[in-house]
DNA sequence: CAATGATAAATAGCATGCTATGTTAATCGG
DNA sequence: CCGATTAACATAGCATGCTATTTATCATTG
């Protein structure tokens, strides 16, 4: 009969698939809302910290944003070159550095926030507050358990 | 008094950024699951497709997985150099080609689609039944908003 | 049938992320 | 104070994804 097999995997039914899928359409979203800013999606993150506190070291980035210390250098790196930071020898420590916002870049918090703030509104359009306080809540939940088995994964 | 402005942005409220750091973290405990088998995130969910149809072609790839042609055809080759795939000329079409499964990929289809589903289910661990399909529809209708919108943008 | 336009893949170039290593500076135990 | 360890960055190498462009083949139509 049918050549396909009752497969006992629905992709459209796996959380992480979705959670693949939607992340990827939240980030193509967002390039297209801060493309005009000159500012791609990982470094309005990093700006969104240094926004809230300057002069942050590489490690601190790592620690608020969830990333791996190479993948915040490479960031870090491209926002020089772009000209939306600069780097200061750190005072107290000579293997750390201050990663400073430059006025370029501290002009484009209202405009590249309220663009986030659009993206998030699109996609939870039709949604009601109470539903996106869960759907919060559920992806906090979800992040805690992934990260709880990651450490579970290293720490064995 | 305070340094920091009192922001407009939490990013731990923000749906875009808790998406994507749940899919970041979907993706590496799905990776660590997998690797033992000698696959790779994209290359399982391409082989979940060829899996329930063998012999599709790139076009019908992209249109099941939602990824663009370009990231497709990047994905496909990895495969086929890590002896998954192979591809066959199409009987019909001089442009397209079917891409076929090997024995060693198809023997990966179990294990696999198991080690997905312990991913799923260690991140959902603390989650109802209930809770568990309303994160799916949620994720589901997040989805559907932002492919309208960018349907919207692109077709505007 | 030939010119045109559409379509399937391939390729180039870049951004993010990750793991694994290397470098240099700080710290700690003796 | 010194050697060993730890810590902060930098670099290398690779997987995924995306956009834009190129190439080859269809398909349509005049």
């Amino acid at each position: 009969m049918s050549p396909s097999k009752t497969s006992g995997f629905d992709k459209t039914r796996s959380a992480g698939y979705l959670a693949n899928h939607m992340a990827r359409l939240f980030a193509i979203a967002l390039a297209e809302e801060i493309r005009p800013l000159g500012l791609a999606p990982a470094q309005f993150m990093t700006l969104l910290e240094l926004w809230r506190k300057d002069g942050l070291t590489q490690k601190e980035l790592v620690e608020r944003l969830n990333v791996e210390q190479a993948t915040m250098a490479n960031t870090i790196a491209r926002m020089e070159r772009d000209g939306l930071v600069r780097r200061r020898p750190h005072p107290d420590d000579g293997r750390a550095q201050s990663i400073l916002v430059t006025e370029k870049a501290r002009a484009l918090e209202e405009p590249a926030t309220a663009a986030a703030t659009r993206v998030n509104d699109s996609a939870l359009n039709d949604f009601s507050q109470a539903e996106r306080d869960q759907f919060n809540d559920l992806m906090a939940r979800a992040i805690d358990a992934l990260r709880s088995a990651d450490a579970r994964r290293k720490g064995a």
